[in-house]
DNA sequence: CTACTTGCAAATCATTTGCAGATGA
DNA sequence: TCATCTGCAAATGATTTGCAAGTAG
């Protein structure tokens, strides 16, 4: 017998530009057009950026004054306040990626080409629950960030 | 029969100061004064620092021009090329701990009282490898950083 | 000697902030 | 309407750098 699905079964996600308004209304704050141009690109495609990166994307937006810098870094923090951005040190500048509607996962880093590998692994989280028990500690979140050479780097040597 | 160790199978671990003082030699560079009193300060005691707190406990020998604050900025930069210390960017600054003379260690990180709790796991070293080896990449080192509430500061609410 | 170091003052550079005018609900 | 936003210009703050004088080997 094939199995079926309801759709009720599904877990319905709100597209991104709705999960931020939702955050938004919930805080008082206002869905600008602003906000709407910065959501609208980082979500366009996953990957890994810092705020010059998005600026570079957004520069036509930035020369026709419908956006400026400061307005990217104060979306950019209220995204990673909703949970919808995930925030990374590296190199000396933040760097983000994607947490709404995108799987938990950590990173392999590669320090020769800068890199960023994504991988999961529920086992991780199992010790890291381990861990935290033994020391009566609560966890809120983790991040695990392996330094080294990728498959690529390895072979052109 | 009472085991007996011979004084060869204890790993001998040069001094700080003598390590680094062989580091700097082998890169053509000097023993200076302000070396000397800035690694004695690092390793007279094993905690998590930034510069700021490094240089209140100088602040005596800055005070009397003994050291000045780039120099204690570039001899940090030095001890962790030594991979005497490591470093860990946290809230916009650089946290430095012990990696020489001092056993490898992930860290609890609580986000109440800002305290850092240090705990070892072998396996989460196997499992790093496990994930490594599956994406054919080659693991330098790594950080593991787990979020969230301390025991004492659950404690108190 | 003289190449490596240092302290000083100034520069960096990503990010943040004060504020007056603009705008969304 | 009017509290929230935005762009601008300037401020921040940790860290870095240029340079002339000091010092280790």
């Amino acid at each position: 017998m094939a199995k079926t699905f309801s759709l009720a079964s599904v877990p319905v996600q709100l597209p991104p530009l709705a999960r931020f308004a939702q955050f938004l209304e919930g805080r008082g704050k206002r869905l600008t057009q602003q906000r709407r141009l910065i959501v609208d690109q980082v979500f366009s495609h996953h990957d890994h950026f810092d705020a010059d990166e998005l600026m570079e994307h957004l520069q036509p937006l930035l020369a026709q004054r419908q956006l400026s810098r400061p307005t990217i870094y104060r979306t950019l923090s209220e995204l990673v306040e909703a949970g919808m951005l995930r925030a990374m040190a590296l190199g000396g500048r933040n760097v983000y990626e994607h947490q709404y509607g995108y799987p938990s996962h950590d990173h392999l880093y590669c320090q020769v080409c800068n890199k960023l590998i994504e991988f999961q692994s529920a086992e991780l989280e199992k010790l890291r629950d381990a861990v935290a028990r033994r020391h009566r500690f609560e966890v809120l979140s983790h991040r695990m960030f392996v330094t080294g050479v990728c498959a690529d780097c390895r072979g052109r040597r």
